[in-house]
DNA sequence: GCAGCTCGGTTCGTGTGACGAACTCAGACG
DNA sequence: CGTCTGAGTTCGTCACACGAACCGAGCTGC
């Protein structure tokens, strides 16, 4: 049963539930506190109070104490290291959807803080050559363990559109 | 409730559940019958069906017939266009799967079917160039009509770590 | 010509988990 | 003292995912 044989679904049964991806979405914007992502993201209180604590045991998200001046102490939410490499998956759904499911303008881009540039992603090889979907074969790595043996062994066929 | 005011969340509305995402991994890996997927990912049979009906409507994947010598017709899948834009989200799954969840060689790779080369993703500016993730900043595009209002607008902070 | 096989589903009863609403708790303020 | 606010917790309900069983179209062997 969806055993991580590959890390897609690994990465998946980690964070592949309705909202984790959405609530490392409202970190990413800077929305870093309990009620704000609530109504933001119209989550019930109790999951996302769940939520917050998986993305914690995880390593993703770290609490840090925060206090408004006249208030008392409390917590809010920060990506970590871990965290913040979830940010090519985050451009990856964004551009898909902003290709595919969105008429008209993106309503939100991703840029370059210097430049101001907005920031697309590329796959390459790592001599720099840019690859297009239908020049890749999936590869299944000999030197790698197999924690379940044959299950959906990759053909080496490429995709195919 | 979860509007699409970025597109990162409708595609996870459209693609967002348990199973989508590894029936289209299984595809990518040229998986594209139902039985296989069906063993392959441990999902039960009524859920598959519904998924690959939605991933149908969703245009990311088109029933093509088939007929085995000896064999009735029977349809297997396929990923459309659309759907094999979906290959950066697949890639940026596993390579931060890969990077924090498993421990030594990574199970899978894909390639460059001419070079073998590995590939990975970068995130660069339409000028080539090379982005990290704290160099980055999420802006509301003005010109994008806006679905719902005051939701999550972004603060232009940084992703900080 | 009918029994049996395989693939690709559909049906159905059960259980987990997401939901909204209400409640709790700790400190600041008047 | 009472009230307000942010951050949760508790709880009853309901939808959806689950496994197991069933269905049915076409091919083969007898």
């Amino acid at each position: 049963m969806a055993a991580a044989h590959c890390s897609i679904a690994g990465t998946l049964e980690a964070l592949g539930d309705t909202w984790s991806i959405l609530v490392l979405r409202e970190l990413f914007f800077g929305v870093r506190r309990f009620n704000e992502m609530q109504t933001d993201l119209g989550i019930s209180r109790s999951v996302l109070t769940d939520r917050l604590n998986r993305l914690l045991d995880l390593g993703v998200v770290r609490s840090v104490p925060y206090q408004e001046p006249g208030e008392r102490v409390r917590n809010e939410y920060r990506l970590t290291r871990k965290g913040v490499g979830l940010l090519p998956v985050m451009i990856a759904l964004r551009e898909w959807g902003d290709e595919h499911l969105v008429d008209g303008e993106p309503p939100v881009t991703l840029n370059d803080r210097e430049t101001g540039e907005a920031i697309r992603l590329e796959m390459r090889t790592p001599s720099g050559k840019l690859v297009q979907a239908n020049e890749m074969v999936p590869r299944a790595n000999p030197r790698a363990r197999h924690t379940a043996s044959s299950q959906a062994a990759p053909r080496a066929r490429a995709t195919s559109a």
